[in-house]
DNA sequence: ATAATTATCTATCGATCACTAGAAAAATTT
DNA sequence: AAATTTTTCTAGTGATCGATAGATAATTAT
């Protein structure tokens, strides 16, 4: 995980992998199909262990903009915690790959249109409670905030400090077009 | 640059290269000298041709507040246009790659800071013009709307269309802790 | 028109890519 | 303990990577 998630899909060979695991490719072969498999299987082992996380913890926040503070600051910490890699294995991953690897790329951004749509649901339900105004454009405000979680990503693997993503969500979280009472 | 844009630099190969411009590699190696310095030079060309096109009309608003909306504005369009592949070539390239392509991604990582600095600096005139409050940091600020650049790039790569980006760039703006007088 | 130069070709370099057949070693079962 | 199964290794597959030597073609200069 930790070699995809620093280099990438095209950029970690089996090679790489094999040495970091201390094995040779027909072991890796044997458990894990192929690299593209492997792949996958890492993915989703991040999405439980730290992106699920975040956003169970952040959708028990009481509020709509306190769940997008909850998820932001976690954000800011992990995409900068010095014992795993900089930034997010899917927010910014597999954006440029050659043709080949197009369904690589196809299902990471399959998973980041969930994760907006995470975030529209969670909105809606504030529209209908009344925390964000009925005229509110849930999508886009979803786009919004989820455009800043991959900006910081991208921040985060340019060497960026986590007091300096925070101040980017707090900005961020100036934008919220509804009440901030509560959270 | 379509190829380097569209598949980014591991993802693009000699062969692609060749086959796309019509000649061999003898002929690539002596126009370009290696690969590496041939990305560089797309680098440097699309630079020339798109970024700073973009930024120089922006520098050109009367207020910081108005700079930012011509350059996210433009940026939507851009990052959409159906004549050059999604996204920006720089905001976005090269977060992961294997280890023997660590220069080309620090490169790309200076080019993404200058840009950072070139709002910083734009704003604090606005902040010694009164256009923004004198306690606001510039830094954060000009990482806030870089963050947005970098977000809408990875979605415009993701398949948004230019409303959407314009929605995003919209609540980025309605962030703005300054005056919105002029412009 | 001939000579010198430049540009592009064919054919390939060694290295590395993802991946695997078949042997050897380790673990498990009888 | 012997037989069987599982696992991991050595060694190598063909393909492709970035890059190049030497020959050929095209252009330019005399």
């Amino acid at each position: 995980m930790e070699l995809f998630w620093r280099h990438g899909y095209e950029g970690t060979s089996i090679a790489d992998l094999t040495t970091a695991m201390g094995f040779t490719p027909p072991t890796l072969y044997a458990a894990f199909g192929s690299k593209e498999d492997l792949y996958r299987e890492v993915i989703q082992f991040f999405l439980l262990r730290s992106e699920r996380r975040r956003m169970d913890a952040a959708l028990e926040q009481p509020s709509a903009y306190a769940m997008l503070r909850s998820y932001l600051y976690a954000a800011a910490e992990s995409f900068t915690d010095p014992h795993t890699p900089a930034g997010c294995m899917v927010a910014t991953a597999a954006l440029q790959c050659a043709s080949e690897n197009q369904p690589i790329a196809q299902e990471v951004a399959r998973i980041r249109q969930h994760m907006v749509l995470g975030f529209v649901e969670r909105l809606n339900e504030a529209k209908t409670s009344g925390e964000l105004p009925a005229t509110i454009d849930a999508l886009a405000l979803a786009n919004f905030y989820t455009a800043i979680v991959q900006g910081m990503s991208v921040q985060a693997i340019d060497g960026a400090r986590t007091n300096d993503l925070l101040a980017v969500a707090d900005l961020a979280l100036s934008a919220w077009p509804g009440t901030k009472d509560e959270g």
